[in-house]
DNA sequence: GAGGGATATGCCGGAAAAGTAATACAGTAA
DNA sequence: TTACTGTATTACTTTTCCGGCATATCCCTC
């Protein structure tokens, strides 16, 4: 067991759920599961405003979920650590769960 | 595949992460991995303040974490999917990933 | 029914975070 | 150098959320 569980070690686990807590970077690390990308295309691809997606990206750089490389002008973006996915997976699965639960319930079986 | 990551879903994904985002609320629930606890014994254990631990407990079980039982004038919450230990463990991981890249990074290895 | 303990809820102030616009910075091309 | 493009950063506004206080609600005991 890598952690023990202090107040200290719940924080870093916590900021890490946060930086996932926003559908904008959710939506970014989802459109860069097909390959890295720039900047603008991910702009183009969610619609959003430019500073913003910047800085999502930032934010999800310095929390360790995606790497950067410069080409000229552009900054493309990828994911470092596909374990992402997992994350999503396994919180998708806890939705289908709840959804579950609550039908149960209100059966009241 | 059970979803296709619409702007709901991704709502929905990342209010699920939102919920876990959050010391206190990562602390009661480690705190209910040993078994159910009454709302006494969960704000004798954290110290916090007794409205602000039942509002994190009402939050959890309204997102499906936690299920809750009545008996008397207490009442028991306990896990409702430990789905959620899976998930701090690939955090936890993840968190390893980052220290260690970042080890690298500065190494210029 | 009255009193008291356990839990939930509503309100408020402050902190944190998101979105936007404007601007600064870097790289390219002419 | 100058002009232009892509990206990052700053300042500002608005929204969201946590924590504390007071209070309401529920349930037991007497």
């Amino acid at each position: 067991m890598p952690f023990d569980f202090n107040r200290e070690t719940l924080k870093l686990i916590s900021d890490r759920f946060k930086t996932l807590a926003e559908p904008m970077r959710l939506e970014l690390l989802h459109a860069l599961k097909a390959g890295e990308k720039t900047v603008s295309e991910l702009v183009e691809e969610t619609g959003a405003g430019q500073a913003n997606v910047s800085k999502h990206l930032g934010l999800l750089h310095r929390h360790g979920w995606v790497e950067r490389r410069k080409k000229g002008l552009n900054v493309y973006y990828r994911i470092c650590d596909p374990m992402v996915f997992q994350l999503c997976e396994l919180v998708c699965a806890s939705i289908d769960a709840e959804v579950e639960s609550r039908r149960r319930t209100l059966r009241r079986v």
